[in-house]
DNA sequence: TTGAGTCGATTCAACGTTGTAAAGTGGGCG
DNA sequence: CGCCCACTTTACAACGTTGAATCGACTCAA
């Protein structure tokens, strides 16, 4: 159905290599031939074959960004970085959800389907440190995030020991003494959960505080949920504490939840931070302070990398990228007055 | 680099072809020729060439969905039905963001990259019916949402109407009888907020209650600020109201945070009801009771209508299908003792 | 024994594009 | 007046795949 350089040709009587050459502006056109051309194409709408393109030029201008699943805000809000940033190039983002499935994380990897993209930005939630050797593709890969380190992949990740550490430094700057952690993963040493305990203990160290497993609560999942229930499971035990890290901003918003439920003013009685800046933190009641963890740059850069790679694969050994953190300050810390950001 | 047909025929010792043939498991294969040709594209770690293939049979195996932006929750978990429904049937999606841009929207429909897919689903925010005429692409479109009604594409929408009709029965049946509204469109009749508010009317006609101009608060977009400063406005104006209808969730959390602020309780002194059925509204203080637009019947919806339109793009009228809509009733008009849902 | 028919494998062309090489136009200069 | 070179256009091959057509060998029935 759709015009080609050869339907152009007929009616421009030209041949269709001319044709080619206006529309990839090759210096050396008659400027009267490239007028004639113009016309038919116009004429006859002729759009080029990308899909030939591609199999010509060997790349498809698509690059595939593998995420656990969209309704987690995180990786929505991920994925419109992602988006933004490929846009700016002329890139064009294919999605695919893993659902957190070791199966299917494996699967994005290994599938043909990659091949109709030029590079994967790989996000993964079950595979973990161990499957480093496992991360490789037909096409390159950058890493995102802090299950995996050390791949022979690109990677860019956020500071979690130094923003978790900040994000706790900025309780204790309000003059907290016993700092609550939600989210906590039982044994985890890297991981999201792992790393930002991990900030969150160097803080205290920092200070002089006695590290106290007592108000430390462990989940599972990262859901709103899991916070709500982790919160309630530190009132129910007695817990004794004035202020809450959240290690995501979920996780705090479920804690939020439940203490204002049980009574306790927020941030008068407990101040609550999170992690991750999500849009929605601007909104809730109380506004929530949080870390940007650099989401726009993490966005940026791994496109950057990636097109590097690309155009390069072997030309520099596997780097690993971390991006600037933020500490944002708002209502659930230091109170109504606080400017909004 | 990546081995071709012709490079596992040369190590199995056949044609090309007959690997092919092999591959698209051809009946007329010899059982030991298909082990001689399946060992070597182990041993050579083959991959079909889904370009070639593409560009050979004419259709890619990829959607595309464009919609406004991923980080607008209800977007979110709209592409997140929609590739898991995709994904059902073996197809990739290829995600665009409009930024709700009109000139973004129109370009979407005229880009070349479109073609990288064998169609479209469509999620315009900015343009609206006088675009009716516009709505078309080089290869099948199906249109979501309500902004465009009898385009010559098929068409998945809500039942916009009855179902906020639905929900303002539902504050009805709990005795409520004034009902404000939040998030109301300046002169709209078609679109989300148009349609929304015609059910509203309805529902009063239907009970005999005179619809009231005074207890509506127009805003300009769908965001949480803005149903924050729409509750601001009303109360500020001295209104009086016993319930709310939030045009959608987004809006209707704006306004509960407003209204605890302001020091009344939800759903006791005011109920709240929402429109879109988030995620997130499950876990909210209080949770929000909401309307089930159907989110993953219209995404397995425009991904069958979409299949049968590339198989046969002209077998059939443009088709318009409205899904199934739930009243979900939670805390936020029935109180703490509601079963969750 | 031969012709028809089936099975198995191969050859060839085509999808629509771009790179390479070559061919066809001039014009300027010796 | 002819030759060289720069400019412009063209012919051809190739990217990797699949469909159509072909071909050889073998089986079976007449």
């Amino acid at each position: 159905m759709a015009a080609t350089l050869h339907d152009v040709a007929r009616v421009a009587g030209v041949s269709f290599k001319t044709v080619s050459n206006v529309i990839n502006n090759h210096p050396h056109v008659r400027d009267t031939t490239r007028a004639k051309v113009e016309k038919a194409i116009a004429e006859l709408g002729y759009r080029p074959n990308l899909t030939a393109r591609s199999l010509r030029s060997g790349h498809t201008g698509a690059i595939t960004l593998a995420l656990p699943q969209l309704s987690l805000p995180y990786f929505a809000e991920l994925a419109d970085a992602v988006i933004e940033a490929a846009a700016k190039h002329g890139l064009v983002v294919l999605v695919e959800q893993t659902g957190a499935d070791r199966k299917r994380e494996l699967e994005v990897m290994a599938s043909p389907r990659l091949k109709m993209s030029d590079g994967l930005i790989f996000s993964p939630l079950a595979l973990g440190q161990e499957d480093a050797g496992l991360i490789k593709a037909d096409v390159p890969v950058v890493l995102l995030g802090e299950r995996i380190f050390g791949s022979s992949s690109d990677h860019v990740t956020m500071q979690n020991v130094t923003a978790a550490r900040a994000a706790t430094e900025h309780l204790l700057d309000l003059g907290k003494k016993r700092i609550a952690v939600v989210g906590a993963h039982e044994g985890e040493v890297i991981g999201s959960a792992g790393l930002r305990l991990r900030g969150y203990k160097e803080a205290l160290e920092g200070r002089g505080i006695p590290y106290d497993d007592g108000i430390v609560a462990y989940v599972v999942d990262w859901h709103r949920s899991n916070g709500a229930a982790a919160m309630h499971d530190l009132l129910d035990r007695g817990a004794s504490f004035d202020a809450v890290f959240g290690l995501n901003d979920t996780l705090a918003q479920g804690a939020v939840r439940v203490l204002q439920e049980a009574g306790y003013r927020v941030p008068d009685d407990v101040a609550v931070i999170g992690f991750d800046d999500l849009d929605e933190t601007r909104y809730s009641l109380p506004t929530l302070s949080t870390v940007d963890p650099g989401r726009t740059e993490i966005a940026e850069t791994a496109i950057r990398m990636l097109m590097e790679r690309i155009k390069d694969p072997d030309g520099m050994p596997p780097r690993e990228v971390e991006t600037a953190f933020r500490v944002v300050p708002r209502e659930s810390t230091v109170g109504a007055g606080a400017r909004p950001t």
